[in-house]
DNA sequence: GCGATGGTTCGACTACCATCGAACTATGAG
DNA sequence: CTCATAGTTCGATGGTAGTCGAACCATCGC
């Protein structure tokens, strides 16, 4: 007993429900305000700045002061992923919405999870990988060779990647299909290269990824046998 | 905004002290009682049945009566995951225990983490069967056919693994060594297999585990090239 | 310079929840 | 049946933390 990092005060500010709901906008890997937070928490300026000094205090958000704004991100992947995880647990645990809101179909269908592609198409997107053999299947995905030059081929620049701290491939666990999807140096490039083609754009006001009719053709030729 | 599981309750529950101790105690995998966990957490009965009875309700633990006793824990394997996750982010935010137990050098040497090996003789296994290639190397591990050969020399049930619902190979961030240590059903297997060999044992009260002088020299002699 | 906007600090209020003692139920040992 | 142990329920208490309004500070545009 009693070993260990401490939890509990990590926890704690994950458990009010005005901070989770910022960590949850976060999640979609942008810079906030605190404006913009205390809109998307539904609490006063105040509440929210009291919140926020919670939050960077506790190692889970870091701040950055431009001008008259301070923009505030998540401090680095592992608070992603940790979070995502939670949502896992809290979805296999009953602790789903009553009231799902408009943009519901659209999150399921194509997300942002932090820097990658998440929701049914992040889904379909790694079983058609493996399915071509692109990445390993099984457990954990492994970028093939003939993966590598399928992705040089679509303007990724894999070599770069590789040498990366980061790891190239990573399994993430999605919410909404109870499957994973692919996360990692190579899962953010992906994403990052759909906008780049304008196969699709980010919602402005939420985690949903909306794809162009033109994109989602792209999309479905390029990952299907 | 407002998508997805509800996080919050969840990381409430967790946020308590009392309740973060008591699912601290059960990342060892065992089942403990009532009683146990309320020692554990260090509070008294009726406090401790309070939390329980929230911990099962939030569909963190799971119980079973038996006869008198009513035994806890964690209830499933994700639960694990997040708590590990949780504690590498708090460790890295600097939630460190300012009184480390005397205790604390043998967990960082060798521990139990829900089912499998952790801490310095953890990562020190995964790091060997990555130089012997018996599981592949880089982002995330993966059984080789060598592999599979030597775990099956060792007594272990490969064919049975890959047959599981559950992932032969999956990395798993060490807190106290900030690498990754082999979780997943073959973590699982080999844990038990140094147990059934009677290398080593758990310590009764703690997560850690002891290896005797003998079984720390077949360890030694087994992953080393 | 001045007003406007973004953010923080302060103080007061409120509500919730962890805590424990005491009483109660249930199982097991003799 | 009786006593002891394991655990829960109830009620009272106290501390803590979220909340907002008002005042305050900083930056930008003019």
């Amino acid at each position: 007993m009693k070993e260990g990092p401490h939890i509990a005060p990590v926890a704690a500010l994950i458990g009010d429900p005005a901070r989770a709901n910022m960590l949850a906008a976060l999640l979609a890997g942008k810079a906030l305000t605190a404006g913009e937070l205390a809109r998307e928490a539904g609490v006063s300026a105040p509440t929210a700045s009291s919140h926020l000094s919670k939050l960077a205090g506790g190692g889970l958000v870091s701040v950055v002061a431009q001008g008259r704004h301070r923009y505030f991100r998540l401090s680095g992947a592992d608070v992603a992923e940790m979070l995502e995880k939670m949502m896992g647990v809290a979805a296999r645990a009953g602790h789903l919405r009553t009231r799902t809101g408009p943009k519901a179909p659209a999150l399921r269908k194509a997300r942002v999870c932090y820097d990658h592609l998440a929701g049914e198409m992040g889904v379909a997107m790694l079983e058609r990988l493996v399915a071509q053999r692109l990445v390993t299947g099984g457990d954990v995905p492994r970028l093939t060779e003939r993966g590598e030059v399928a992705m040089a081929k679509l303007g990724i620049d894999v070599t770069r990647l590789k040498g990366e701290r980061r790891a190239v491939c990573k399994p993430c666990l999605d919410w909404s299909m109870r499957r994973h999807h692919l996360a990692g140096g190579l899962g953010a490039a992906l994403l990052e290269r759909f906008f780049a083609l304008r196969w699709a754009r980010r919602d402005r006001a939420s985690r949903a990824v909306v794809f162009s009719p033109q994109g989602e053709r792209a999309f479905e030729r390029l990952f299907v046998l």
